[in-house]
DNA sequence: GTCTATAAATAGATAGAC
DNA sequence: GTCTATCTATTTATAGAC
């Protein structure tokens, strides 16, 4: 990907910054984020990008909309792979997360990056909003109905999961046998262990 | 602190240095430390800290190290306060994370950020790796002596704790009642399961 | 060991031509 | 809607005076 021409804003250059932007946070982190370094990778003027994004943060919050967005499909995936047991299904999100991060890198991190919070950007509000709104319902599944124990294993859930998350873009923790799957099936464990605890 | 002068460099600008950059970061983030900005706030000039560290990366190093340290001794007096029982006493260290991250910001993220592995800081590293050797041991207690099991839990709990700094940092989740020391304690309490998960 | 001065990158953002 | 050209700000880092 990475020093390929692309050029490909076939009339719709405001879908190939997204990508793009995308693209070069999963390959080089947020500090390498730049709209003039995806104007440089896309191969056209660092003017261009400012006639479809006020400024860098909206870009960067719309890059974030996208990884907001297939993180939910992630999850999804995983609950649907995960059976009928509602422990297991509540479980499988740690999991889904880890796989997420592990491909989209910092673009993970970007969803919920207080860095945008001030933008008060309707789109990434409202998929991070979806993104909870469904983690509780399974929360609330898996802990059997009760609404405040539900908001505990929520939050306890998304601390766990963001930690691996950090563990795994900070390089920690590896030793050989810890591949990405191996850290997926612990969080996944440990998200089966915090809920048992709260049911 | 900041907009003050401060010029207190008598004879260990070294010193003033790191204790500088300490609480730039933690007031304003990593994205704002940077040796210029260092220098500013002391009001010396942007060449003098090239004296004492070779470039930007090995003062965010020594700041790192100095973060690591006071983590360490946050998580001891956290443990001393729990009392005598081995569960209680390994919880105990995902709160200490959560208040000294509550105090420290972004200086918390700097002491395991991949960022600075590949400088093969020799005070860094050994302060990350005193560190863990003090959470494996209180890890062994807490199960009972078990090796594999000790490894399992204090990655989980490595993980829920810089999961609860990630979500405090990115002031994510933070309804009315939900101060500082609600969220340690959720930690702590989080961490209890976990052990007891696995004792 | 600290300073002034400066070089070389890079970024964000805008004006105005086409 | 895209370009060229440009401005301003900032940073990392070095050279050389004191």
């Amino acid at each position: 990907m990475t020093g390929t021409a692309r050029r490909y804003h076939h009339g719709d250059l405001r879908a190939a910054l997204i990508s793009t932007g995308y693209d070069l946070l999963a390959e080089h982190g947020l500090a390498a984020f730049s709209v003039a370094r995806v104007a440089r990778e896309l191969e056209i003027s660092t003017a261009s990008p400012y006639r479809h994004f006020p400024d860098r943060d909206h870009l960067l919050a719309a890059v974030a909309t996208r990884a907001a967005e297939e993180l939910a499909a992630e999850v999804e995936r995983a609950v649907d792979a995960a059976g009928p047991d509602p422990v297991d299904r509540f479980a499988a999100t740690g999991g889904a997360y880890v796989r997420f991060a592990a491909v989209r890198g910092a673009g993970f991190n970007v969803i919920f990056a207080a860095e945008l919070r001030g933008l008060h950007d309707e789109a990434l509000s409202a998929a991070g909003r979806g993104l909870m709104d469904r983690l509780l319902d399974l929360a609330r599944a898996a802990v059997g109905g009760d609404t405040e124990r539900s908001l505990w294993l929520l939050e306890q859930q998304v601390a766990l999961a963001h930690g691996y998350v950090a563990l795994l873009a900070d390089g920690f923790f590896v030793r050989p046998h810890q591949t990405v799957d191996h850290l997926a099936r612990q969080a996944t464990e440990a998200g089966r262990t915090l809920a048992r605890g709260l049911a």
